[in-house]
DNA sequence: GTAAATGTTCGGGC
DNA sequence: AGCCCGAACATTTA
């Protein structure tokens, strides 16, 4: 499920066993997660090594290991990280294990969506380093969203706000109840949108991530009741202003959720 | 049995 | 080169 505010979840389960070294790390060496990633200098390096601290920009986390050990994860549609107590038998899917002192922090992704990456230096990797400003950074501007919805004017506004390179953690459900509150139709050209919806937009955008922060970011409680994330994962749910059914259709490839009075095309 | 799932990445067309 | 679309990836759940 993880977009922006369950990326921040996740990242702090792995946090209540800080400044414990690393005794062993057990991998399904061959899953897809490890795509592009070498596992046995990853498995090699990381012994010893004690866990310092973590980070997330948009969708993804960054854990460092030691002085100059990183691994990057992504968690795909279905991957998540928690801590189990010792001793820990990782079941079909729980592909990577780093066993501590006294926990094992644990990463399991049934689909494989997500990804792993080791980098090992004094500084961050590169891919880590150019992540744009998410939308809960002071780096995030309206003139930044105004300049990259003007090189994307004949996607879809929902397909542009899934644009990680845009919009970094952004994900499905929170690109519904961003167009939802903004009162945008989804499937609009993003080059139609007047001035003051692009600027509404903007103020959406950062008033969602901010409040989904502190909600399931914080500890995985709910959002406010009268957002649209209560009612669009069921066939049935009603548009929480007007009681009325919502629509639903695929828009830049992704199942959306909208409210045809509240959004008008 | 079928469809759909909170995400990226690749290849092809323009 | 840059933009846009659709298929592909792998597994579970409704």
């Amino acid at each position: 499920m993880p977009e922006l505010a369950e990326v921040e979840f996740y990242r702090k389960q792995w946090d209540a066993s800080l400044a414990q070294a690393v005794a062993r790390v057990a991998v399904h060496a061959n899953k897809r997660i490890f795509r592009g990633t070498d596992v046995r200098v990853m498995t090699r390096a990381l012994p010893g090594l004690r866990y310092r601290e973590s980070f997330a920009r948009g969708k993804q986390m960054l854990f460092r290991f030691g002085g100059q050990a990183w691994i990057g994860i992504h968690l795909g549609m279905t991957g998540k990280l928690r801590s189990e107590q010792l001793p820990f038998r990782p079941t079909k899917h729980d592909h990577l294990v780093i066993t501590l002192k006294t926990v094992a922090l644990v990463f399991r992704d049934p689909r494989q969506f997500g990804r792993v990456h080791f980098h090992q230096g004094t500084q961050p990797p590169d891919w880590w380093t150019k992540i744009p400003p998410a939308p809960t950074d002071r780096g995030f501007t309206q003139k930044l969203v105004e300049q990259f919805l003007a090189r994307h004017r004949r996607l879809p506004i929902k397909a542009t706000l899934l644009l990680q390179r845009g919009f970094p953690g952004i994900g499905n459900w929170m690109a519904d109840e961003i167009l939802w509150q903004s009162g945008v139709a989804p499937a609009r050209k993003t080059a139609q949108l007047s001035e003051t919806e692009v600027h509404r937009l903007w103020t959406t955008i950062r008033n969602v991530c901010r409040t989904a922060m502190r909600t399931i970011g914080r500890d995985f409680s709910d959002p406010p009741l009268d957002w649209l994330f209560h009612q669009r994962w069921s066939r049935t749910g009603l548009c929480p202003r007007h009681k009325t059914a919502l629509n639903c259709a695929v828009i830049g490839g992704r199942t959306t959720v909208w409210c045809a009075k509240c959004q008008p095309s």
